[in-house]
DNA sequence: GCAAAACCTTGATTTCGATCAAGGCGACTC
DNA sequence: GAGTCGCCTTGATCGAAATCAAGGTTTTGC
């Protein structure tokens, strides 16, 4: 096992080296060779914030930054569906039944495969099937665990949710007890649209944590956990 | 392929070939002796309404009947996060991050099999294992469209959403404009649960559709859609 | 540097759905 | 048949968050 890892080692191609993305995505399941053959069709793309990412028949590994999915409704306003932070995967195969949009909220890296490639690839590579299964089971789940929210939740309890799913992703390594900082990337809106309340709320609830010392504010967007175990006692959950 | 079809179908287990859910789940990606394969392992059970259904390893096309799919809060209580209809698979790969109950609304016909032959298939099959991974996207299409009511809805839209979303799934092959009639396989304690409404509102709001016309009841029950369109007016997207 | 725009905060009032409360079926037991 | 239990409906009241309103702060553009 470690063997072959090394041996792959060797092979990988020069970009890929120091790609963040590399074991985790779906690059961990291929062998040089079909490393090889996937850095050759693949593209390196920044986007900035606030642009929205297209989706050509693509996969994308998402190197830095954070992307928002949302859904339009039919009264003109948006619904956030989901998130994604490096280094996650990002496009999926067949169609949604309703499309989803995704759209930079910080500028982001994005290294891209045509999808017919890797289709083609997860036909041979049993493991990469296996991993693009486990990664939509994965948003799954991610998804269900907001759906407890909605109905069950206080406005403060979404608030306090939120960071917390903000701040265990977008510090992957969490160190345990220890405090945490990191830019906000969402305006108040999305957290709004993103939560199901409203704009006025959540500057409410997290004026409420601050007051009540759970957090942190620094230029609106810099926030600072005191403690995790102190925002998930205000979770409900 | 309507050759490969047919050479199939001579060869199908007997108790296959009346399978509803052949074509469609995961038995349709199968050649004839995968599929003869399954059926030895396979079996058959009754489950009556109200019960857990049990989460062995397996997988389960769901022949008949309705689950519900909850996750236990530390509070007690209990969030739906989906439901299943005939003919749907149930059953997963890899273990959820957090327990997902499913039980029995009505009485519930299942075919089983084990996890591990289905995997080893898929890992053979990659036609099988795409048919898992539309199926898992699928339901994560669903979880996000039940994401924009918790906030975006009104308690009257979340119910008539509701309602519409029955009446598709009961009624597989629905006939357009008709009107249609089923059997609500929930309490209203249900529908509560899963909307994140209380039963008094759910029960309030189902009065006020049969009042404006929009729905008849018999016997709590027993419901009856004027018209499909009618109840898209009023589900807010 | 100034003006405009975007974003955020805080306060006052209103509203929708929760909560509290009472009573009506229908099914089952004894 | 009377009594109990589970499920549902309807009414009255209350409260959390929406809405309405005003002003502050940060960023952007010229």
């Amino acid at each position: 096992m470690a063997a072959r890892q090394d041996a792959q080692q060797a092979d990988v191609p020069a970009i890929c080296k120091s790609c963040e993305a590399r074991q985790g995505g779906l690059c961990g399941a291929l062998n040089a060779r079909q490393l090889a053959e996937l850095a050759e069709a693949s593209s390196m793309h920044e986007v900035s914030a606030g642009t929205e990412l297209p989706d050509e028949g693509t996969y994308s590994n998402l190197l830095s930054g954070v992307v928002k999915l949302t859904r339009d409704l039919s009264d003109g306003r948006q619904q956030i569906v989901g998130f994604h932070f490096a280094p996650d995967l990002l496009g999926r195969p067949f169609e949604a039944k309703r499309p989803i949009k995704a759209e930079a909220l910080t500028n982001v890296a994005l290294c891209s495969f045509p999808r017919t490639l890797v289709d083609r690839m997860a036909n041979e590579t049993p493991e990469l099937g296996r991993r693009l299964l486990k990664h939509a089971l994965d948003e799954l789940d991610d998804a269900r665990d907001w759906m407890a929210a909605p109905g069950r939740k206080t406005a403060s309890e979404k608030v306090a949710s939120f960071l917390l799913m903000v701040a265990r992703n977008i510090d992957p390594a969490h160190r345990p007890a220890s405090s945490i900082s990191f830019d906000l990337p969402l305006t108040r809106a999305d957290i709004a649209d993103f939560l199901g309340l409203t704009i006025e709320t959540v500057s409410r609830e997290l004026s409420r944590l601050r007051l009540d010392g759970a957090i942190r504010i620094a230029n609106k967007r810099q926030i600072s956990l005191a403690s995790i175990a102190q925002l998930e006692a205000r979770c409900g959950d």
